[in-house]
DNA sequence: TTCAGGAAATGATAAAAGTCATCTTTTTCG
DNA sequence: CGAAAAAGATGACTTTTATCATTTCCTGAA
């Protein structure tokens, strides 16, 4: 599993516009690119490690990517599922931190690698990216209150059918008038997400697709009835 | 229930060490001073609620304030307990959304006001402010994901376990070679932080006193074994 | 001081979810 | 290709936790 390195210039990149970094000057991006090192990873490699200190900011450019923690006798949660244009890492970062999760390649990737003094550089001329920057940040944190909330006190159906409804979203591809979860989620990441047992996610999900909710493609997941699953997800009432 | 109004100038507050404002510039502070409205809440008054839009941020100088999300079921999950010299409502003003919470006086306190437009000029103006800010914020996404990880995966047990813990930190007055939470929950409150029903935090209660690990005392608790605890917590395997 | 209402405590019960074991299907890799 | 490993599926069973009902205790307002 070698590392391959490759190279695309940040002004030419295909998501930037799904980017933070969307809305620097083309000087800026010139800044970042000439110190940026960019690796393709493997299916299963680890990008970096719960525990760590963080050296520089990762920018996806293309594959799949969970974020997660995993606690002492090993289950795992999932807290993030990054895509192209996403940054990783940067909660560390500019906490000053060590990593507080692991983040490992769910489907082949590419990601850039920015040093921190270069990314702090632009960070502190550039107020306006820095707004940007914090602006996402608390963004996240409103995401991460919700999903508090939900563990809190929802069932892990409700919570399989939110989850879902949230990979629709993210990585749902439209067609045939319903939509495929393209993201191939084995059925223990899924249970990482929902913050369950892996049997308890397949029962689950044999329940949505005999009640004509999902149906499998393969290794993914056609939702067939988002406003019904939304129900169950207990998002709507009626 | 009458808001009555105080002041007091921000570079003569008790709580500014604690402050993010701890490192302004006296000409900082007197800025924000100038821009300021003080007012005292007596428990169970409001401060905002989920679904509203910031106007500006609140400053604790007294007392003590949650901040929860109430379900539709009407379950409540406490996120956050802020204290003097905590920022409130931070994360919906820098991310430009409503508010994704909602924030109840616990006990009598006194919150100054600080209109959104003086608090981003300050930060603004304030490169190093900013920066701590942000470090703060990140900090505090690092214990949220912590947070759901633990609620994803610990029984409840090991959660109140935990959560007794953190609020031992937080709001401990060490005495009689142990340490009393010195904060008027109610058993109400304390299952909205762990996430789970009243009952449910009364039995596991009643058991960790009669395993020695805490003792009442009116209201409030008192830890007296913090190490049995944190095994109990799982945070610690031996 | 009293008493009404809320909070705390306790019991009984049901539902939800985890665990363990087993079997089948799919994937991977030599 | 074929064996081994991994992933998925299913059943049996246990544990955990929620829910509902009832009782007791405490506190604050009249």
């Amino acid at each position: 599993m070698a590392k391959a390195e490759f190279n695309i210039a940040c002004t030419l990149c295909d998501h930037l516009k799904d980017s933070l970094f969307n809305g620097l000057s083309p000087e800026e991006l010139n800044r970042i690119n000439l110190h940026k090192t960019c690796i393709s990873y493997k299916k299963g490699q680890n990008i970096f490690y719960e525990g760590t200190r963080p050296t520089g900011l990762y920018c996806m450019n293309g594959g799949k990517v969970k974020v997660y923690k995993n606690n002492v006798q090993g289950k795992e949660y999932i807290i993030y599922i990054a895509k192209p244009g996403d940054f990783l890492g940067y909660r560390a970062l500019l906490g000053e931190e060590y990593y507080a999760a692991s983040a490992t390649v769910l489907e082949d990737a590419k990601i850039c690698f920015i040093t921190k003094d270069h990314f702090f550089e632009v960070l502190q001329k550039n107020p306006a990216f820095m707004k940007r920057v914090v602006k996402a940040i608390c963004h996240e944190m409103g995401i991460m209150e919700e999903k508090m909330a939900e563990l809190a006190h929802k069932s892990v159906r409700e919570r399989l059918a939110a989850s879902l409804l949230m990979l629709k979203e993210s990585y749902g591809m439209e067609g045939q008038g319903s939509t495929l979860i393209d993201i191939a989620l084995s059925r223990e990441d899924l249970a990482s997400i929902v913050g369950t047992a892996t049997e308890t996610v397949i029962r689950l999900l044999s329940e949505f697709k005999s009640e004509g909710l999902v149906s499998f493609e393969g290794k993914k997941i056609r939702v067939l009835e988002p406003r019904k699953l939304a129900k169950q997800a207990d998002l709507i009432i009626n």
